[in-house]
DNA sequence: ACCTGAACACCGTTCAAGT
DNA sequence: ACCTGAACACCGTTCAAGT
């Protein structure tokens, strides 16, 4: 916890000090344990001081949400290698998105609980897209070459990632052990490509 | 809203009257608006009152999503018809899950976000194996038939539920049109079944 | 058995005033 | 420009006391 104990009146980077403890927060006690005052508590400034840097405790989400975004599309863009064969590569995908999930489960619902009316909002749409991007990219590749069925590649893409979406969903909720669901990332991939119907 | 004038001191059924309020407006004004102080208050009764029904929130919420699981128990079991083929049984299933989604899209983020450790997780726990079961038992008896390739049914019904899962999250909070996605049911089962790539 | 009213320890938000 | 302290209107929870 370890404060300096002589602040200066002016924190300095009280916006940056607050989002850090929040994500913590969020990681060790969940969301809703969450609170503007205990915030700015534990970065040693007056309860009125978030109210500086963030309207309200939405702006503070919001914000929260976007770093995340932006961790998860930088994940993804590390994890995809367009070198590598249709299934490999997809797999490799989904493990990226289910262990980003598996260590910021708290933060990913906040994520995906955002009412989007802010004013980061472009910035919010820009980082979403660049984690979709990385999916509809390799399902457009794959399409160029034949290697997945014709047809809007927007829908495509939704199928594939509605189902890895899903199986974050399900760990991050506790129906799904952590292990499990990464282990079963190949299978999973298997059959959203060769499908459940025998062939 | 019209409030019996002058109920007698005892409600009569407190218990039923605070959920059916608290559905309401976890329907008409999301999850952040729950207070069981409101609540209290829509009721007619002190705001100590609900105490004697809930020992906290967490319970009331425990509660709410209890009666969640057992409406989309019910919606499965009715939609699901074993006597059609399979990828119309499935359709159907899925539109029905999809559907309870859009209807109850507040209630659903409660139901997934429940912390299981209440004294009435056996009968969570017990509605929702007879949801996944409809999914379960549809699939068992495709393979039965040769109709779904073998393997592990509970990690194959994972795969299908996931990805029906994942769009109805995409649905509750915005990312995908709920007409849009009811509409794109039968493009998503199809692609389950038939795998993306090229047969 | 069921409910009330007061009390307690928390919240988020606002706003004059201080540095 | 940034932060404080007091104030306001809310919470959830508890507990003696009332019916």
């Amino acid at each position: 916890m370890m404060r300096m104990p002589q602040r200066p009146y002016h924190h300095g980077d009280l916006r940056t000090a607050l989002l850090d403890s929040a994500e913590r927060t969020l990681r060790e006690r969940g969301t809703a344990a969450l609170s503007l005052r205990e915030l700015a508590r534990e970065t040693g400034v007056s309860h009125a001081a978030p109210g500086r840097h963030f309207k309200d405790k939405q702006a503070l989400l919001d914000a929260l949400a976007l770093t995340g975004y932006e961790r998860l599309a930088q994940s993804l863009e590390a994890a995809d290698d367009p070198a590598l064969p249709l299934e490999p590569r997809l797999t490799a995908l989904a493990r990226a998105y289910l262990s980003f999930a598996v260590r910021n489960a708290a933060l990913l619902e906040l994520m995906y609980a955002r009412k989007h009316d802010t004013d980061l909002s472009e910035q919010l749409t820009s980082a979403v897209d660049r984690s979709v991007g990385s999916f509809e990219r390799l399902i457009s590749d794959a399409q160029r070459r034949g290697e997945i069925v014709e047809g809007d590649s927007e829908r495509i893409t939704l199928v594939a990632a509605a189902g890895i979406q899903g199986l974050a969903a399900f760990t991050a909720n506790g129906s799904l052990d952590p292990e499990v669901a990464l282990a079963g990332v190949d299978e999973y991939v298997h059959h959203v490509l060769h499908g459940l119907k025998p062939r």
